[in-house]
DNA sequence: GCAAAAGTGTTCATCGTACACCCATGC
DNA sequence: GCATGGGTGTACGATGAACACTTTTGC
């Protein structure tokens, strides 16, 4: 026996959700589809899963090939699998979703994609279901940011505190009393102070931390709170 | 077009983690494989997924067809890709896991897969990568039960404190104050108490309590704590 | 009457929250 | 010298944890 029989083939991909911060807004990096249908339309970068990898190679292989990178955290998301969701013939998408530091990313790199930031209030219409994809990221990284320390995968390997404080309120869209945050977010354990200060938010300048890897590490899978409440959030 | 071109097309299957608690302990349904190869090994329910149905339609004809139930809790956990996790042709998996009243099911109805509870620190050896997805639909329950009501998927509608109870204590293989125990839950809102007591625990007897339906779909994406110290598990 | 499980309250420590002032610097 | 953002401490209330005795009833 070499074949199943009497069962349906169809085509396997992944879609990557790419999330950035710029300092200002969480952003998500889409491309231009470079192929039909859809062609020209804004799009999730993503690609068909070869015959010799599995999901999770096929996700790194293609965000290596549009933003140069990887090591970047990368997380199984769901996948989508309505029959019609593409028109051309049944491919079932696993999307995965990405956090990088927006800074280390490079346009150049892949300019025959002709990618593009946006600000995640701002997106254009998509194409198939990935409006329902980047929703679900969206709420898979409110949720997982607000009990483990996965933002700092959105800041440079150094950052002050104000940054990061910038970032919580911007994902969550709040506010938050800042001498309670950096209590919280000092008394993890998982930041480093560093001697030298960022001068560029301020004349008097915010002194940069940089993480404790060995904390991080260790704590990744426990709880943390880091945004006030998280008990009776909504997600 | 009707086709996208040079293009490895596989199979897409699903496999179910069905948790049911019997009182003492969690357990998971297994049945016999039915078909080549690994015909007679003990097994996932599972089936490959059909043109015309999305994963989600394809783990609920599967589920019905082995316990006869419909409706039951049931969650897309994650997909497995390796290629030759399957040794006759590339087939993708989308694990789920379910949860269900082990009282509710009837072993009759699917007398053909020879279905059996397994407790889960007995499993038996189980086919291609099955046992990875039984690990990570244990960590996905314990994860998510931690912060949500969703153990009560397990018990039947009217069930007592101390059954609830029972059950945490051996997803987390814990013992729980009693007294701590029933004032968290209480305090949620989320259980009716009823006139009649449950005798068969003991002589004087156990109240029954019922979900509040509203109250529970209400809150069910927040987070609620039913056990000490959420903060400080590792999953 | 006794064994076995159910049910209930208080105290204390910890954690989370609200809140306001001084500091350093570039201009 | 002043405007701007950075940095810190305290008091109070809420929450979570530890802990022991009484109740009911079948035998």
């Amino acid at each position: 026996m070499n074949r199943y029989y009497k069962q349906s083939r169809g085509l396997n991909a992944v879609d990557c959700i790419i999330f950035g911060f710029d300092g200002e807004n969480l952003k998500i990096l889409l491309i231009k589809r470079g192929f039909e249908p859809e062609k020209g339309k804004w799009s999730l970068m993503g690609g068909f899963v070869q015959g010799n990898e599995n999901l999770d190679q096929a996700s790194n292989r293609i965000l290596k090939q549009l933003t140069g990178l990887d090591g970047m955290y990368l997380e199984q998301l769901h996948t989508f699998s309505d029959p019609d969701r593409d028109p051309i013939e049944r491919t079932i998408s696993t999307a995965y979703f990405a956090l990088i530091d927006l800074n280390k990313y490079e346009t150049q790199i892949s300019a025959e994609y002709h990618p593009e930031w946006f600000a995640l209030k701002r997106l254009p219409k998509l194409i198939f279901d990935q409006q329902e994809m980047v929703e679900m990221a969206k709420r898979r990284l409110r949720y997982k940011a607000a009990l483990h320390p996965i933002m700092f995968e959105l800041l440079p390997s150094r950052f002050t505190i104000p940054q990061l404080q910038n970032l919580y309120e911007s994902v969550y869209n709040t506010t938050i009393d800042k001498r309670n945050f950096s209590k919280r977010v000092l008394a993890t354990g998982l930041l480093i102070k560093q001697d030298e200060k960022d001068k560029s938010g301020s004349k008097r300048g915010a002194f940069y931390y940089q993480l404790n890897m060995q904390n991080y590490y260790a704590n990744f899978q426990s709880f943390l709170n880091f945004i006030p409440n998280p008990t009776h959030l909504i997600f």
